[in-house]
DNA sequence: AGCACGCCGACT
DNA sequence: GTCGGCGTGCTC
């Protein structure tokens, strides 16, 4: 504060405002009666020339003299004393959205809940509560003795291949990831700072929850998480805002939590597709990560049981260093590549004999896991008569149909299956069959195994544990119960449905799935891997998902898809899409379309090196204001009928281009 | 988004 | 001469 002088008199506000021409500061003159409650980060009511009287803002800036040669407003009300845009995410919100082409305040409105007023008061009645006495630092176990604990307080970056086991603590069984991600949370604490651990899904906090319990005193977690109810996560995003350093805990968007001293960045899982947020401008927790970690020279740690190809290349680029277990677990994989014979009932057409057996001499002794597709997603084609899978005469792939009445052809080289036959009983009809699901496997498998105890886990059923007892836990792929002590057995069941989808990413999709199911077997237990051979089954089965990565990055390269170089999708009209493409300094080749999308509306996809990635977002940006600010209704006039959407959409990174055929 | 400003056709 | 059409542009 100045000395002797009147204290800064203009607050500098982010209107709370969707339109992209808004997205920059605007000024207002401070009233006196309001200078004891503004501060940078309050949430604030500014008069508005339209849209109604006043705007929501969020104060910025405070500054005594701007550039701006009009005449201030006043800044009519404070919402609330509580600085709830912390300046450090206010500044990441701006760059974050900048590399994406979209608006700080979008980005603002996922970091920042609303406001809960009674909470609020609570909260501010309570006043400061007392410090913490001080966390000791767990060693991080698993590894090479104090590499992980020497990256924290450095501030480096790792990319951390999991251990793939679990373990038993007080609380209940734990898996290893989580163990880790609490003890190096430990080491930031006992330095003085907070911790921002991201997982994809509930059931991954659950066991992140459960292993912070176990090493930490309740007063230094906080839960900032979707599930909550909004007072709830009010009073969480509040105890952030604490003097004592904290571990915040949560999913994507807790990337965004007000941590101050922020002395850890974790994330496990990260190439799971619910770190993407689906709200514009709709930045992956990675990307964000990666942002916050360089903003606040903070540690940063990607920790999975396989590795996404977009970390894989921030570890060839140096920027990661990878770190593996020490010493190292090689889980039990064994994959089978033939199926079985159709002749057997229908459970165990689809399960080889090798694994049948080695599940029923592992149900003696404790739970067997059997992971399934999520059903009705990928309708299987199967013979008629002996219901066994339709393959493709000519190259063995999976026959798909497009619609009800097309042609059923190959996933994989497109051949159209006619004459087809069945070259397990020579039947000449197939038909579809919603093949997979928990319920119809379980089905299955309960006439198969009579007297044995089923449990079925899936999206309606979510299951987090099961105990150590004999029983067949059917689990769809990403809802498998961690079982106590761990599966004496694991059978992935429909890897080659899983691997059949045409997706860029099906490969490390699928050793994702399967990575993460094989971990929750115990130590020595066998997981059988069925009806999938090739470089997938081989990752797999060596435990090495980063070569696989690294392979399948190389692939990218060649192919010029992502990871390996940036996308963006540029959607509207045909002329909007047109002069945004042509504004750019972008190679023809690298221009893939336009095709169109919808009634009137055309989708182009540009791509591009990452160090082009500053200036296209400039530049595409720049076109959205250019196209939301001129002649908007451009094909509307004033007939009613449904809301055109907006003529220019610009979306950085979309993987969903490449996710055809689901 | 809203809403005001502004520059051309039919009217008292 | 003026009332009002809605294209264009601004919002501290």
């Amino acid at each position: 504060m100045p000395e002797g002088g009147s204290r800064p008199s203009i607050a500098r506000v982010w209107i709370d405002s969707p339109l992209p021409q808004l997205d920059r500061l605007f000024d207002y003159r401070i009233p006196p009666e309001l200078d004891a409650d503004i501060a940078i980060g309050v949430r604030v009511r500014v008069p508005w020339r339209s849209a109604g009287r006043f705007v929501d803002a969020y104060v910025i800036d405070i500054v005594d003299s701007v550039d701006f040669t009009g005449v201030l407003s006043l800044v009519e009300t404070v919402v609330s004393p509580v600085p709830v845009l912390a300046a450090e995410v206010a500044l990441l919100s701006r760059r974050a959205s900048e590399r994406a082409a979209g608006s700080a305040i979008d980005i603002v409105r996922v970091a920042v809940p609303t406001r809960q007023a009674r909470v609020e008061k609570a909260w501010l009645a309570a006043g400061e509560p007392p410090r913490l006495p001080r966390v000791e630092a767990v060693e991080v176990t698993g590894y090479e003795k104090g590499v992980v604990e020497r990256a924290i307080t450095d501030g480096s970056r790792l990319a951390i291949d999991a251990v793939p086991l679990g373990s038993q603590r007080e609380s209940g069984w734990i898996s290893r990831w989580a163990l880790t991600l609490a003890e190096a949370a430990t080491q930031s604490l006992a330095g003085g700072k907070s911790a921002i651990l991201a997982v994809p899904d509930f059931r991954d906090q659950e066991q992140l929850a459960a292993a912070l319990d176990s090493l930490l005193p309740p007063e230094r977690i906080v839960r900032l998480d979707a599930r909550q109810s909004n007072p709830d996560r009010y009073r969480a995003f509040l105890k952030c805002l604490g003097a004592d350093p904290v571990v915040i805990v949560g999913n994507r968007s807790v990337i965004y939590a007000p941590a101050r001293r922020l002395g850890l960045i974790a994330l496990w899982d990260d190439g799971d597709p619910l770190y993407g947020e689906p709200l514009a401008p709709y930045v992956n927790t990675r990307d964000a990560a990666l942002l916050r970690q360089e903003q606040q020279a903070a540690a940063l740690i990607f920790i999975g049981h396989s590795r996404s190809t977009e970390v894989e290349r921030l570890v060839e680029l140096g920027w990661l260093d990878a770190v593996a277990p020490s010493p190292s677990v090689l889980p039990k994989v064994i994959p089978t590549a033939q199926q079985a014979g159709g002749d057997r009932m229908a459970a165990q057409a689809r399960i080889p004999s090798t694994a049948w057996t080695a599940a029923r001499v592992a149900l003696e002794s404790g739970p067997v896991l059997v992971q399934v597709a999520r059903p009705g997603y990928a309708p299987r084609l199967a013979c008629t008569e002996c219901g066994q899978s339709a393959r493709c005469l000519r190259c063995e792939g999976p026959l798909a149909q497009k619609s009800a009445r097309s042609i059923p052809a190959c996933a994989w080289c497109g051949a159209l299956a006619v004459d087809w036959h069945c070259e397990n009983c020579a039947g000449t009809r197939m038909r579809l069959v919603g093949a997979g699901g928990a319920s119809r496997t379980a089905e299955e498998l309960g006439r198969a195994f009579p007297g044995v105890r089923i449990i079925v886990a899936d999206g309606d059923r979510p299951i987090l544990s099961v105990d150590s007892e004999p029983a067949l836990v059917i689990a769809t792929r990403g809802a498998e119960p961690v079982a106590s002590g761990g599966y004496r057995a694991v059978l992935l069941l429909d890897g080659e449905r899983m691997a059949a989808r045409e997706s860029l990413r099906v490969g490390e999709d699928c050793l994702r799935w399967w990575s993460n199911a094989t971990a929750l077997a115990a130590r020595g237990a066998p997981t059988y891997l069925v009806g999938v051979g090739g470089a997938l089954a081989q990752a797999l089965a060596t435990w090495r998902q980063s070569e696989y990565a690294r392979e399948e990055l190389a692939d990218r390269r060649r192919l010029r898809f992502p990871p390996a170089v940036r996308v963006a999708t540029v959607t509207g009209t045909l002329d909007a899409v047109a002069s945004a493409i042509g504004a750019l300094e972008i190679p023809a080749e690298d221009v893939l379309g336009p095709v169109e999308t919808g009634p009137g509306a055309v989708r182009t996809i540009v791509r591009f090196d990452y160090a082009a990635g500053t200036g296209l977002a400039a530049d595409l940006r720049a076109e959205v204001i250019r196209s939301a600010t001129s002649r908007r209704r451009a094909l509307a006039g004033k007939s009613a009928g449904p809301a055109i959407p907006a003529n220019l959409r610009v979306r950085f990174d979309d993987v969903e281009p490449f996710e055809t055929g689901l």
